[in-house]
DNA sequence: AGTCTTGACGAAATCGATTTCTTGGACTTC
DNA sequence: GAAGTCCAAGAAATCGATTTCGTCAAGACT
């Protein structure tokens, strides 16, 4: 590894000379062309340590998902990285596990490691951002929001919400039940507003125990949707709230030899690999690459000095009965 | 951002004492105590930068994968995550989208972020490990090897050909074809000739064409098996060497109405949140995680000073036919 | 008592690039 | 021709933690 101390030996200049043609100052074209052959006969590459320890900034941006292998939080961070890239930055990614307590220990390591900025999608309401706010490093928050004057955004949750229920709704179904995540968390509260607001609204037929709470995996969709059918008046159609429960819930319908056409499905969130029989009867996609790459760009303007007040971009997912659900 | 020389100055001891109880060197019990009470006081946080510049090395390690959204890729970086993260290190992730010039250029960030090592998933042969290796850096290669000397774990690929194509034919098809990834790649170059071996030894019918190379995404299994069933004589059965193709496959046997108990399809790779009808008829497990784990695991070994020769760790797939298949 | 060992701990060097300061020379300008 | 301006480029400070080196004092040993 050579340093700018042997490329100037080489070229037989100082090194704030070498450090003045790498950053565009005013040298001679003569010592130029001196710096430059001796830099690539030593394959010098400026060692990043030590000038991110001088300019006490980073090229790196951190992207706190809870999940690296849910497709929607892979397809977000393919959006951050399609977008930090091009403006040459890079990315790490950091799994938290919805788990405070890891999402704080990131934090912490983006600020020591003088990262550039993060975007995060917070574990819960209660994430501490004090430090890393008031250490001035720019944070976009993704999918939830915080109570911090960060910037954020997320998707229009309940309208997605309210889509899913409607389109269930006029597809003739009048038992619409909602499989919605962990109580608390924001995202999956909307959305299951929104199908409270329309169930309310059509006076669909409600049953106690519509409304099941289960955690964001498939695990859990699968054991919500079992509980829906052992019910006495069991609902004729069910909205799940993200995408891999809409999986376990399309098992337990499996396993109960029941067709998702004669059993509406709605799901929030893209099943990426499903595009397959049986398809769920309603796909509300989220964009999740988008959300990324919106997320990606307001960092880099923070980055880039932009100091006005904190926005919230609200992004609109898009509802596809699936007549119109391509192959 | 509190420095050391700060916490040094309110506890009255000097930076080097202050650097001693945090690494801890031999220092009274007393300054212990100061020096704690004014670092808590003022929140401090060791600037890693500063201290990599002087260790020459950082407690993170990359991991550079061809595609982030490919659920085996991210089972593995999960597995990565895990055995790092207990040793205290954090996980880069790049994505290489097989493209060997951003390898090329993410491997030049390792080195000049000074990262402790690199996990790789090969773009292809031709990478350029030479200027990381010569740095001594440790890289372990998974999933496909190289011509350098560096730690490699794979899978058994040609045994997971031949486990996939010999269940088929023991369930009675003898007409199997195989969907296999891009020419020169070696995973699935060795997938491939585990069946080719097999179906020369058993002596199955084999036409012309029953060899499709497609890419690896979802697109590429689809036309290749829509080329497949569009022959003459079409194959009873197919062995896809990855899992996105094999999605690919089913979509199109599904639009073509054939049920995939008529047709045999056997995965190499899980389809994981596919776990519904239609299922694969065989589906070979590749152990993903446990390959992350593994990689990791011989990358701490080297970080710690290990010396030993290269090592090859290879792990076998395991055979599920479908009555196996847990749900 | 005198030498040796040991241990705590401060001063200062170090990691490598960037960024002020400074200097010396070329070029204007009156 | 003297004074002022400008610019290339070297010397040295800087970023913050670690680590070597050296010092001083207390305790051990002969």
């Amino acid at each position: 590894m050579a340093t700018i101390y042997e490329v100037a030996a080489l070229a037989g200049v100082s090194p704030a000379t070498v450090s003045r043609v790498f950053n565009g100052q005013t040298v001679s074209a003569e010592k130029k062309r001196l710096v430059h052959e001796a830099a690539t006969k030593l394959a010098f590459t400026p060692n990043r340590t030590a000038r991110r320890l001088r300019g006490q900034s980073s090229e790196i941006i951190a992207l706190l998902i809870p999940d690296i292998e849910n497709p929607f939080f892979t397809a977000l961070a393919r959006g951050v990285e399609d977008c930090a890239r091009e403006a040459g930055y890079s990315l790490v990614l950091c799994n938290t596990d919805d788990d405070p307590a890891k999402e704080l220990h990131y934090l912490e390591i983006v600020a020591s490691e003088q990262m550039a900025g993060v975007i995060l999608a917070p574990a819960s309401d209660e994430v501490d951002l004090g430090a890393i706010v008031s250490l001035g490093r720019p944070v976009v928050a993704v999918d939830r929001t915080t109570p911090y004057p960060v910037d954020a955004v997320k998707i229009d949750n309940r309208a997605a919400g309210i889509g899913a229920t409607t389109a269930l709704f006029e597809a003739g179904y009048r038992r619409i039940a909602c499989i919605a995540g962990p109580a608390g968390i924001e995202t999956t509260e909307d959305r299951f507003l929104g199908w409270r607001q329309v169930v309310a609204a059509r006076k669909t037929v409600l049953h106690d125990g519509y409304l099941q709470h289960a955690n964001f995996r498939v695990d859990g969709g699968r054991a919500a949707m079992r509980a829906l059918l052992a019910l006495d008046t069991p609902p004729d159609a069910v909205v799940t709230t993200n995408n891999l429960m809409a999986v376990g819930a399309l098992q337990a319908l499996a396993a109960a030899g029941i067709a998702p056409d004669v059993f509406g499905l709605a799901v929030l969130g893209e099943l990426p690999f499903m595009a397959l029989t049986p398809t769920p009867f309603v796909q509300v996609r989220l964009p999740a690459r988008h959300l990324g790459r919106t997320a990606a760009a307001m960092l880099l303007e923070r980055i880039g000095g932009d100091a006005q007040p904190p926005r919230t971009v609200v992004l609109r997912a898009e509802v596809n009965p699936r007549e119109e659900q391509a192959l």
